[in-house]
DNA sequence: GATGAATGCAAGTACTTGCTTGCGTCATGC
DNA sequence: GCATGACGCAAGCAAGTACTTGCATTCATC
């Protein structure tokens, strides 16, 4: 299906600009990231941009889609193995490495409303955790339906989702002092706490 | 200590337009904010903006100081009852008001560096919720020496301030489907989550 | 009643930024 | 060998934005 070797130089050039905007609206936003310094970075003249993209919003809608596209994660759910500990861990891993490869995009759809007309790239980006979630919420319906967890299943769905990106933004922003960067053992760490409790009984 | 009643004229322009960028900044953040858009919000001149505070940045960088100052909480420590869940409580309370009312402008700290020359206001929305983690940390360090609490006293802290935080933010993003949307029972339910975990035995 | 401080108003400067255009170049494919 | 499509380059336009300035107005204080 996906046939990556024989790319036309237009698509080369294509994929250039996109992987540029993505790495400057990373770090810019949509309204910090100049059309300018997006073809700098893919090493294209700006023209060339626009004639690709007509405008700087087919730009980032296109990029939107490019980048964060729905991942597939029925098979990632077929395979839990049944064992609540592993079955969160597993879950809570394939959040985390969604969360952790768009958590700038996510971090300024927070902020950024879609400044201009066209749809919103923050859309895009919370589309895929938004899949996710709606798969924790059901795994936590049969759970505590079958008496394994308590307490009301979407709760506990965002209070999972809440901690696993907090942990993500905490290791941006304290990356220096994080004791646990290692992400298995984080999550372990995590997944413990919200079944056990760190308290000493 | 605090006169708020008899201000000149000049304080109360200077307010106004303090409140207007607290407002604009917080919806566009420091780069979106323009001043045309501050001034009209303050009801005032722009030309009166730039007299008052000579450059954007000064401005932005007083509304900091003005709405980001460290809050004291020496006092608030000092009544906290020695039972845990209680304690936890009492702190998570106010952290999370704290984070609720600068949560759009540390949204914005976490994607806007300082993207002039300036000192950034993200250091500032930053520096009050460090403070309170600061203490945080100190307290959940006594916790686990007296063997109360098992983990790292920092860990432990990040991720308690970690899932207030994205209890807030949670807040804002599934605002129509947040099912507690009282502070209090949320912050029972985290501090439950968190002492007791949610697994039954 | 005069003075001075605070502000409004309007015009303007310098720079950024999205976007266009016309032209030259180069390679690929017929 | 030549046509076509993709691109670079340079110049430029129009709108927005930070910031300035000179002047008129208001208003409290002496």
């Amino acid at each position: 299906m996906i046939a990556i070797a024989h790319l036309s130089t237009r698509d080369q050039t294509r994929d250039r600009i996109l992987a540029a905007a993505r790495e400057v609206i990373g770090r810019k936003g949509k309204r910090g990231a100049t059309t300018r310094e997006i073809a700098e970075v893919a090493g294209v003249n700006e023209a060339t941009l626009f004639r690709h993209f007509g405008h700087k919003d087919g730009l980032l809608s296109a990029m939107a889609q490019h980048y964060c596209g729905v991942v597939e994660l029925k098979d990632s759910i077929g395979r839990l193995s049944g064992d609540l500990r592993d079955d969160l861990v597993a879950i809570g891993t394939l959040l985390m490495v969604r969360l952790e490869s768009l958590r700038d995009l996510i971090c300024w759809s927070l902020v950024e409303e879609d400044f201009q007309d066209r749809q919103p790239i923050g859309g895009q980006a919370w589309r895929s955790p938004d899949a996710i979630m709606s798969v924790v919420i059901e795994y936590m319906q049969r759970r505590v339906a079958a008496g394994d967890l308590q307490g009301d299943a979407e709760d506990l769905s965002r209070f999972f989702m809440g901690m696993i990106f907090a942990h993500v933004l905490g290791r941006k922003k304290f990356a220096a002092t994080a004791s646990f960067s290692e992400p298995e053992v984080a999550l372990r760490f995590l997944v413990s706490v919200f079944l056990n409790g760190v308290a000493n009984k």
